[in-house]
DNA sequence: GCCAAGTATCTTGATGTCGAGTCTCCTGCC
DNA sequence: GGCAGGAGACTCGACATCAAGATACTTGGC
């Protein structure tokens, strides 16, 4: 990558020719990569540009779920494992390996949290009949109606935030993303 | 939004129309997008499409950086920390509340961070000389040289991160993950 | 000048996460 | 069929984070 990207004139909104619609209003990111290009003109910081704004995103993005949850009594981390059995359909179970991969904790954080969504009766921990070092957690009627509802509004939620972009521009930031996220999950 | 977006018809490549090149592989999001779509076929799960994927995508940066400065005896956090001083610009440095803007922390944290960053020499504190609530975090020269060399081999990292994608598709990532963070951003 | 409200930082207690190690069981090779 | 290496889940200790509250100081209105 150079030095000649996009960014490189030091303002946000590379689209921006002088005429037509204002540039974007900066972000933290554009005030951070401009004090870099400061204080260390001999690095192209360029890279920050896209994953520092996803760091910080994500952040933001847990705040904003952390607190919606917490009005229904719900732990961003609960929902985590409950939405993963749920959408795996009928009869909603899944190994804990399985929900390892899927929401990107160690096994001892899971071995954890399934430990504690059993004691308030949201998931019950089973026997795998086909191997017997293996486990496999189902969702409980209450734990379905749990992921269901917190699911709904979620989406609510998130629409929202996403609302600043049409749809056309939506379906090319997910398509970007994915690029980028598939050189993870190669194994 | 409507369930019309370019990813309703359930495969990733929003572009892709039978021809030209063949499309991108799967991703964990696609495949969890694709389960939602089969049990919830009631709700529009595109939202998922863009926030899953910043959510995950920060959560591998995360453990790949971990992981990264782990080799050079630092941690996460203690990098967020000494950059942002060091990129403030002589004499390097913040006031804790500044810092807590820039690295999305709350105060607690930072606190914590701050003794043991100076425990460990890199930083030190002093009294504001304009307000005696405040305090005065700065970089020590061994400070500056641990932020200095962690920066470097940061970018080298995240450079192959983003090999995969253009100098250009790279701005317009940048433009669209800015629109959705000046939202959290404005107060 | 005084007071109320606001701001900046720190303290405390609870909690979730990680990483390394352990135990049990499976799989494939000889 | 036995054994080595791998895989799956769990245990445990260290530790970073958060939320709420405490403390000290500042600011603006009167």
């Amino acid at each position: 990558m150079s030095a000649e990207s996009s960014e490189a004139s030091g303002r946000p909104g590379s689209a921006w020719d002088g005429e037509g619609p204002a540039p974007q209003r900066w972000d933290e990111v554009d005030r951070l990569v401009s004090a870099w290009r400061h204080e260390r003109p001999d690095l192209d910081v360029s890279p920050l540009e896209v994953l520092s704004r996803v760091t910080r995103l994500a952040r933001h993005l847990d705040r904003a779920r952390r607190t919606a949850f917490a009005e229904r009594g719900l732990e961003t981390w609960e929902f985590d494992v409950l939405s993963a059995l749920r959408r795996a359909g009928t009869p909603y179970q899944l190994s804990p390996g399985q929900l390892l991969t899927q929401t990107l904790v160690t096994s001892g954080t899971m071995t954890n949290r399934i430990d504690r969504l059993a004691a308030k009766g949201l998931v019950v921990r089973g026997p795998d009949p086909n191997d017997r070092r293996g486990v496999l957690v189902r969702l409980t009627d209450s734990g379905r109606e749990v992921a269901d509802a917190a699911l709904t509004s979620l989406l609510k939620n998130e629409r929202e935030l996403l609302a600043a972009l049409p749809d056309r521009r939506l379906g090319e930031l997910a398509d970007l993303l994915r690029e980028l996220t598939v050189q993870f999950e190669s194994e």
